[in-house]
DNA sequence: TGCGAATAGGACCGATCGGTCCTACTTTAT
DNA sequence: ATAAAGTAGGACCGATCGGTCCTATTCGCA
């Protein structure tokens, strides 16, 4: 239990600060141990700690924010923007702060450790299976030459440097313009082309 | 002289490491200075030599990088597939490490450090205004409503998310399928839509 | 020739870092 | 009842951090 309030706390430290700059210190205050042997008693070190804390937020965010992608009443594509709009909606209601945890987490951790890297790139990998997944769903709707891979790439990569520009401006119309130019590229794969939302001038 | 000496070494090591993982020792050892006391003759602290290595990035950036987008004798369209390209490029030959040096700094500071949040959104500012200069310049050839502030913000953001991607698996074919995407979006605001580099089905 | 800036080098400071060690009290399951 | 696990609290360690201070020597330029 103990442990759980501490994976909590070192990720609220560690999404806003990051990695480096989140003591054991501010952890153990932060989430009311008595001392730096109490927090030892439940993790071996500071990357123990964080190895399990991106889990943590990974799991947390397949179960919570993922979920609406596999939500089998809804139309495929329509699950993809609606799960694009909700992580427009928690990045205002975070009022820009933070950004995607795994995005921040990568820029500071990628070159500098392995293990970190690592689990980051799975994040993405399992991040974009599941856009694939709903790819394939959506399938029949879609033009036959979609390259599933690339374009959950793509849609991801969007979403993180759409976060991440909104971040710094603290401006959360960048990325609702991002989520508007992204689920117009995502129109452009499928098979009828009136979906796009676009007037088409020489077609 | 040993000023820039300073700044070159420190803009590598940031680049690197981060800015909180940069010390000054690291600087002095790099740059082959005698010792602290001649570090603090050139900078007044760490967030000032910190500072100046961004604006120096950014300089160096649109001189080098952005200079292509001014490119008189090339078509507009073809400057920014080309500045694309260059970005690929460029991560491909530093082996998918250090990412943007703008987009890691914006990652690890924004929520941390007030000043240099603030100079990074103008460097994003400034990035996205030479795009949309070039947009304007294409505008015969673009549709009517292409919204030139918009596309400027997307591209970016596209290219700093594959970046970071990129950088994370190690795979510089994340980054080029981001590029390809990109390219395709932007073909999609060209009025002759044959333009689109993708087999339409039912037009 | 002289003067100030640049270069060199080291001692030192308080603060913080991740981590160890030790003692002692309370809770819980057997 | 008893042992193990959890909770509590503090002293302490070596290393590193950004930053200061002090003393020399070298160099370019007026």
């Amino acid at each position: 239990m103990r442990r759980s309030q501490i994976l909590d706390a070192a990720a609220v430290l560690i999404g806003r600060q990051g990695y480096a700059a989140t003591s054991i210190d501010d952890v153990i205050r932060e989430s009311r141990l008595s001392g730096k042997s109490h927090f030892y008693h439940y993790f071996r070190s500071k990357e123990e700690l964080g190895f399990e804390v991106l889990d943590r937020q990974f799991e947390r965010f397949a179960e919570r924010g993922l979920a609406i992608l596999r939500e089998p009443m809804i139309d495929p594509l329509e699950r993809l923007h609606l799960f694009i709009d909700s992580l427009v909606a928690a990045h205002a209601e975070r009022g820009c702060h933070g950004g995607s945890p795994f995005g921040t987490l990568a820029a500071e951790m990628a070159d500098a450790h392995e293990g970190f890297r690592l689990r980051i790139a799975q994040v993405f990998v399992r991040w974009a299976s599941q856009i694939q997944s709903l790819l394939w769903e959506a399938r029949p709707r879609l033009q036959d030459d979609v390259d599933a891979v690339r374009l959950s790439r793509f849609i991801i990569a969007a979403l993180e440097g759409g976060l991440m520009m909104s971040r710094v401006k603290r401006d959360i119309t960048v990325m609702e313009g991002i989520a508007i130019d992204l689920k117009r590229f995502i129109a452009l794969h499928v098979r009828d082309s009136s979906a796009v939302p676009h007037p088409v001038t020489a077609v």
